[in-house]
DNA sequence: CCAAAAGTGTTCTATGTACACCCATGC
DNA sequence: GCATGGGTGTACATAGAACACTTTTGG
């Protein structure tokens, strides 16, 4: 089992994928199926095979979502003793943002993965839990200096729907004026020539600025 | 050779270990004995064993240093096919700062490595002046919202002599009576009784207030 | 015409920036 | 007594926070 330093410790690829539901951060766990866990979810996980480790996450979410293209970030590498219990193991662990209308359906059901919302976590293997509460402030972190926001909406939205999208996952109540003055004046998003109508009055769409993605790439603190 | 997805690719803990010499900013090399990457220097790297990767870090600095207890971070996990030519490799990467006063002589000579000044960089082999200019960018960023500044000092030390290390590893002149302002309202450091005589009037001497690095772990954004 | 959400500027506060002179010591 | 670095406060500019009413549609 754990004959330490006699093999080179197991090394994995672990997701961390957040979307938003039914007005909710969710995120994508798969049940345990290692009975030490019995009960327990996990974040998503496949051992490293090659050294292209961003493109086996892709892969990895990709299997599971059937999204092909997302945000995705390195988290960080977890690494340590007693981590698991019986065997020394290795993960380097990536961050994903996935806006829910491109979902596949069909993806979860095949992989028996599922979206749990942030307040109603099952209980989750290892040190998953801390893992998971570094991804949400990384993510908050994120939304304050970027306008990673919008990689969680469909293609088209409105200012009230990514004003909504910050509240939830900051956890408070923004400033409308102050809001739309800043996230335009980033200029990361544009009007668009449509309108949503619905209950009150029609609401104008936008969409991110396509050449933002690479800026948005450049601005980021981490490679 | 790169018979790729047979064996699992290697692991490796690499680290850049920065200290304040004669003025300038220097990051710890090592001449690379690979033939491939003749006359080519390399961050200092060791093959994983176990999974302890900060206690790893740490022990591959006490032996290259002779220092013990270090200010260590890991940065970032860097794998891609093609950053080495025959092998396929992971490097697990950590930066640390040491103060230079507390470095051994002896430790540098026996591990045949060298302290080079960030302007008079030899050639680095692979990828590792990426690392390095992306932990030099990580190590003023972080300098702007935490106090790590100290750890490059000796345990006490006058606020030229911080205000200096700032200047010189943000690579601006900084204005004395605000950068002592910012640095004292932030709590980090504290006066003690004793001055240091020099040139001019003497300065009194700072140290950072043992409490607060705990303070300084607690507000870094990564774990 | 009423309910429901969209849209829009200004004032105040706090934070950061620029800036110049006196002080204590060694030689 | 003079050269050298140490030490101190204030005015201004800029960025962020608080705040309330009008507009457009559907029912």
């Amino acid at each position: 089992m754990s004959d330490s330093a006699v093999s080179p410790p197991h090394l994995e690829i672990c997701v961390v994928v957040f979307t938003l539901q039914e007005s909710r951060l969710k995120v994508l766990l798969i049940p345990s199926k290692d009975p030490i866990f019995a009960d327990m979810w996990m974040l998503p996980a496949a051992p490293v095979l090659d050294c292209a480790l961003e493109k086996a996450a892709a892969r990895q979410i990709e299997q599971l979502t059937g999204v092909g293209e997302v945000y995705l970030e390195q988290l960080y590498t977890y690494g340590d003793p007693g981590r698991h219990p019986t065997c020394r193991l290795i993960s380097i662990v990536y961050f994903a943002l996935i806006p829910a209308d491109s979902l596949l359906p069909a993806a979860e059901q095949k992989s028996g993965s599922h979206w749990f919302a942030l307040e109603e976590l099952p209980r989750l293997a290892m040190d998953h839990a801390d893992i998971l509460a570094y991804a949400l402030r990384r993510l908050r972190y994120k939304l304050e200096y970027t306008a990673v926001g919008f990689e969680l909406l469909p293609e088209f939205f409105t200012l009230s729907e990514l004003q909504h999208t910050y509240e939830l996952i900051l956890g408070e109540k923004l400033d409308k004026r102050n809001f739309r003055r800043r996230i335009l004046e980033a200029g990361i998003i544009e009007a668009t020539p449509h309108r949503r109508s619905g209950e009150g009055r029609p609401a104008l769409l936008y969409r991110y600025r396509p050449d933002a993605v690479a800026e948005v790439k450049a601005r980021r603190l981490f490679p």
